[in-house]
DNA sequence: ATAAAAACATGATATTAATCATATTTAAGA
DNA sequence: TCTTAAATATGATTAATATCATGTTTTTAT
């Protein structure tokens, strides 16, 4: 369903969420360590979404990855498109090049509406949203 | 989702029973051309699910691959299984190691509950029933 | 200005999944 | 019973992901 590299980056982008803001960065060897990620791999992701403008980033000595307001109004969804890329969730689980209602493969209606709640939740969720229910105990983020 | 391999063992189970009986075999040959997955692939991957009972196989001249009345019965969720396992399905999104309800993660229930409607769907759709639709041109199977 | 601390850019290696190849076994038919 | 046509078993190669490594640029503080 999401690689590897996307739930990393969800993860570290909610641990930037719920520890850092426009005053408190956290370096990537910290969120490495504190995320159980090896560090060379979470900063390649991290510096990707960066560049994306889904996290934000100073260089040099006190700098560090961080969310700012609007950072934290992007959605699930961007953070899986930027790394995963969009048609992975979308497209047909049959392979076929194009998957619609019109000729819908033999599974297609089976998993169709399942999957459109799903995408639809993963593009309204914001970050925030996930970070709230992090804060309140409802949900766990675990190493 | 599923692997490549899944879809491709899908997709010749289901050419398989819209194609053959006790009867009427095929041979890896033909069904590699019909569903346009190479011979060798297909072929490795027919041979598990036949050893695992999925499909019926008798060797030799006029031998080849066909289905059953039994295998005819067969969900979706076991060829899957066969191919990918089980837990590829069910496991958390984010990489948890065990996904439950108790200790959600932070988008555990945003898509749990679509994800056990599919896997319900899986777990009880048939081969048949997916034939049937095809036979019906309410589904389609390029290839 | 300069040194040090951080992200950034780029590329190399390792692991896993996908694909291909081939020798062996089994069964049908002459 | 011998030849041939098929699946079966096993392993090799290739391609895609995941992981690691390192030099470059920017910024802060001396
Ligand atoms: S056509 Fe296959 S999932 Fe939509
Ligand atoms: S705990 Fe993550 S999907 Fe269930």
């Amino acid at each position: 369903m999401l690689s590897n590299s996307s739930k990393y980056a969800l993860k570290a982008v909610l641990y930037l969420a719920l520890h850092t803001d426009e005053i408190n960065k956290i370096m990537v060897k910290d969120i490495s360590e504190r995320i159980n990620v090896p560090k060379a791999y979470i900063a390649k992701l991290l510096q990707e979404l960066s560049k994306r403008k889904i996290i934000s980033s100073t260089k040099g000595p006190k700098g560090g990855f961080y969310l700012n307001a609007s950072n934290r109004n992007e959605t699930i969804m961007q953070i899986i498109e930027v790394i995963d890329g969009k048609k992975k969730l979308e497209s047909c689980i049959l392979g076929l090049e194009d998957c619609n209602e019109q000729k819908p493969c033999p599974i297609h209606r089976l998993i169709s509406p399942s999957r459109s709640k799903m995408i639809t939740l993963l593009e309204t969720k914001t970050i925030n949203d996930l970070a709230t229910d992090l804060e309140l105990n409802k949900t766990f983020l675990p190493v």
